[in-house]
DNA sequence: CTCTATATCAACCATCCGGTTGATACCGGT
DNA sequence: ACCGGTATCAACCGGATGGTTGATATAGAG
């Protein structure tokens, strides 16, 4: 039993939210991606700006296998921003399959990730795609990118020390809820759909079930409104 | 619009599961009830206390209209504890249709009502049984009524000026909500099934399913979920 | 090396819920 | 006298949700 330990992203999906829409509102980006990072060091509860369906799709299914800025890569580095092109040559970008048949034929050309840490461990991280049509990324525009990075940072810090974040972590401990059940809870208080919630938590809808159903004996209730209710009741 | 200048009984349903428990462990009843007053004076919100749900039927299809104790009867007064062998003589008691045919029937000897009001309005009471294996209740024990209700009634202009009651106030001017939306929002937020809800405002399944619709059109959301997640978001 | 806890998924069924349409009734303001 | 807002109810449909059973896999504890 080691829950008491899990770094849980509660409120998280709020601070993701309003990160993206600080992103892409302040930078020229045409796409933009961002993601937490559970403790296997795996991305979930993607969100995305502008990006097609398919796009996303494809990546999921295929092209993450591939990524170069895949957050494995980095869960164990101190990397914050990071250009997609200053990591990898020209030479093989035109020899990856990730760049020719996937970021190329989607007509983007470049792409800067945000790492977002918490006590060293990788919790966030966010994909702004640079389009073939836009100017090459000056060290302006990166410089606006590492700046917006830092509040994020701060913001995040803040948003771990949070009463609100206090309080959900009492209401879980209290009923030894298990890190995913944790989060399925964080989802179920959003309102979101058990179909959303798979999704986001990149599982199949029955595995949403069981979690919930063990939930519900635990918090001792028989429907997602009670279990936002409850939350809502204990404040 | 008037919807400013409504008591809002929110918070109110906690305050009454709380106050039938502190009454009926502290006082000898055999069973009890409590309810809700609307604006219209009508009782709504029932919680029973080892009452068979029979005898409740019986008492909201038939006897509610013969009742000398209903709410109705008191709105304009201000009577806090009655009790209804002093209110009925024993002459009038026998002869009463609510007595033989109802109250005796089920083994009850006497009632005791406590009523609660803000701005000297009637906005919630409490219905007190007395068996007839009981001995008749004696004046310290309608003194112990008394005390209670005397905490009962503090209590509850506390809760009627406490943030949370003007949080949710608050929330439902913001979305512009009617009084029986806000009654519906307040036991939605509660995790109740609509079926509950409709009991326990007294009025049918469809009817809560359109305030439901009219609700989540002004909130701009589409389930119960939604609801109480938006209130517990909005602290 | 078991055994338990956790996480994952499938299939089934009954019920609940959301969405819609349409209808009646009451009240208050124009 | 009319109209808009509120409150009430009915019937229908499809999809979401809750409940159950059973199964597999992995990791950590004893």
């Amino acid at each position: 039993m080691k829950t008491n330990q899990v770094i849980n992203p509660a409120g998280l999906y709020e601070f993701q939210n309003e990160s993206l829409n600080l992103l892409t509102s302040v930078l020229g980006v045409s796409k933009a991606v961002s993601y937490i990072v559970d403790e296997q060091a795996r991305p979930i509860c993607y969100k995305t700006y502008h990006m097609q369906s398919s796009m996303h799709r494809e990546y999921m299914e295929t092209y993450h296998k591939l990524d170069p800025l895949h957050p494995t890569q980095f869960s164990e580095q101190d990397a914050t921003v990071v250009k997609m092109n200053d990591l990898v040559s020209t030479q093989n970008r035109y020899n990856h399959p990730y760049y020719t048949n996937f970021i190329s034929p989607w007509g983007v050309q470049d792409i800067v990730e945000l790492f977002l840490r918490v006590d060293n461990r990788l919790v966030a991280g966010f994909a702004l795609f640079i389009s073939k049509q836009q100017s090459e990324l000056r060290s302006a525009d990166i410089n606006k990118a590492e700046q917006i990075h830092r509040f994020m940072q701060f913001s995040l810090e803040q948003s771990y020390s949070s009463p609100k974040q206090a309080q959900f972590d009492h209401f879980c401990t209290a009923f030894q809820l298990t890190p995913k059940e944790r989060m399925v809870v964080q989802l179920v208080a959003q309102g979101l759909p058990n179909k959303t919630i798979a999704t986001d938590l990149n599982c199949s809808l029955a595995t949403i079930k069981t979690h919930l159903q063990h939930i519900f004996a635990k918090l001792e209730v028989n429907s997602k409104t009670e279990v936002a209710s409850l939350l809502y009741q204990t404040h």
